[in-house]
DNA sequence: GTTGAGCGTT
């Protein structure tokens, strides 16, 4: 399995859409597109899961292209940043 | 608009 980054998405673009356009290369695992935790809004990519192989045929295949007016970037995703306490007040 | 979360215990 293979975590895959889908950059310069459409707003529009859902869960549902990110994962049929990746299932055409391979049995997708998992689809997400992210959005903002306080406004709703998608943030314009997404990680999808899947094979490994279809994985390495989606990013070729899909990196690049023009898609509802947008270029995408697909590309093998990093492992998740690690995020400060937010509960955590600075203090001096 | 470019690399996900949670909001005290998986």
């Amino acid at each position: 399995m293979t975590r895959i980054y889908c950059g310069n998405l459409p707003f529009s673009t859902n869960d549902d859409e990110l994962r049929d356009m990746f299932e055409e290369f391979g049995s997708v695992n998992e689809a997400t597109v992210v959005s903002d935790r306080e406004t709703g809004r998608s943030r314009g990519f997404g990680f999808v899961d899947m094979d490994t192989d279809g994985a390495t045929k989606a990013i070729e295949a899909l990196d690049g292209i023009d898609y509802k007016g947008r270029t995408l970037k697909v590309n093998v995703a990093r492992p998740r940043e690690e995020r400060p306490p937010r509960n955590n007040r600075r203090r001096y």
